[in-house]
DNA sequence: ATTAGTTTTTAAACAGTGTTCATTTATTTT
DNA sequence: AAAATAAATGAACACTGTTTAAAAACTAAT
């Protein structure tokens, strides 16, 4: 009675493959200019056959995205040791920063893109519950710095808003090609450039 | 000899027409969603009488895109006058952040919105020019500010594109409901407050 | 007023898109 | 081997941006 695993098996292969296909697509040409028979034609299968496994193109993005936060979340666990809260806070955001220059597709879902909020908001899910979280371990940090003494006269939560804004910022108007206009000689250092200086200015105001 | 004007600005009224559709249309479902034939329809013209006034759709997004940057210029140049330079910084914040939340759906469009950004980086001369006018409105006052001896050690470029990003990047989450689910009791005023937060440290770096 | 010339508008066509579905093909169970 | 089930297909639908030859509308000259 194998045959019904085997055949379990045989599909999520599938499923995978055409994840493959689709994440590699997305990443060379975008997600917009990916088509399903641009997936199709890769795995080597017809273009209906991939509605037998994903209920559309969301769907597809939306699996590979899945664990987008979750990465985001692990990659900040690495540096949740640091004892110094302002050592810890410049690091989440160089991991922010590299996070999104990595993975523009995900993070352009995940903090850009017009998505059904209230939905999110509403259904258990697992994605922005994790986002939730890094939000938290930035008002954790922060929260430490000010009671180390650093952003004297700062209220928590709405520093913890601007400084995510700042980072944010940085990357979207990156990842949506803002830069491009203003900044054109010097489009691939200025995020790296203007994440320097907000570390120089988070020196400045804990000495 | 009336005639050759009158028809010039016929022409022009159907342009005018065709920019006022192509806006309604792009502000209510996004401008990749809007198609040529959607703005036709809504001019009670055909499709191909488009390309007549615009090389193509995104010459039409070039256009409104422009517009919403002499909007936002004209109400900057009111404080241009201000003779502190770090008064003007704070001023220029307030109007940036004041016409994002006023115009939410233009906002999106000029600094949000996945859009060809090509066309509007390859368009030469005094067009685009426009479009640097706030930049570089934002980098002349912070030259000023370094002159006058704040931001002792910053670089004039990176440090624009950083309080720029900081205020795009409060108003974007803001736009695309990213503070509803993290900051869900204080979402109307955190804005304001992230920019009082903002305003605090521009104060505390030029002391 | 008629003709000729110019400009504006149109409809059809091209090559592409996401998605659906009846049909065919392959596999498993009886 | 036959029946039942599952999977894959390819054509079709309704779209998309854009091009273009033809038609219509309008102006200018005879």
């Amino acid at each position: 009675m194998g045959i019904a695993e085997r055949k379990e098996r045989d599909k999520e292969e599938l499923r995978e493959r055409i994840l493959v296909a689709a994440k590699t697509l997305f990443l060379e040409k975008g997600v917009e200019k990916t088509s399903i028979r641009n997936i199709a034609d890769l795995i080597e299968y017809s273009p209906g056959s991939i509605y037998h496994y994903f209920k559309d193109k969301n769907e597809i993005f939306h699996a590979l995205h899945q664990g987008g936060f979750q990465q985001l979340m692990s990659r900040m666990e690495v540096i949740a040791s640091v004892p110094n809260p302002m050592e810890r806070l410049k690091g989440m955001g160089t991991i922010y920063v590299q996070f999104a220059l990595e993975n523009p597709d995900m993070y352009d879902l995940m903090f850009i893109k017009e998505a059904p909020m209230d939905h999110v908001f509403n259904s258990n899910d697992e994605q922005w519950k994790e986002g939730f979280g890094t939000f938290n371990f930035l008002r954790a940090t922060i929260q430490e710095c000010i009671q180390n003494g650093n952003f004297r006269g700062h209220e928590e939560e709405a520093l913890s808003f601007l400084v995510w804004s700042t980072v944010h910022g940085m990357v979207s108007l990156h990842i949506r090609r803002r830069c491009e206009v203003v900044l054109a000689q010097r489009q691939v250092t200025i995020v790296q450039d203007g994440l320097n200086e907000f570390f120089s200015i988070l020196d400045r105001l804990s000495s």
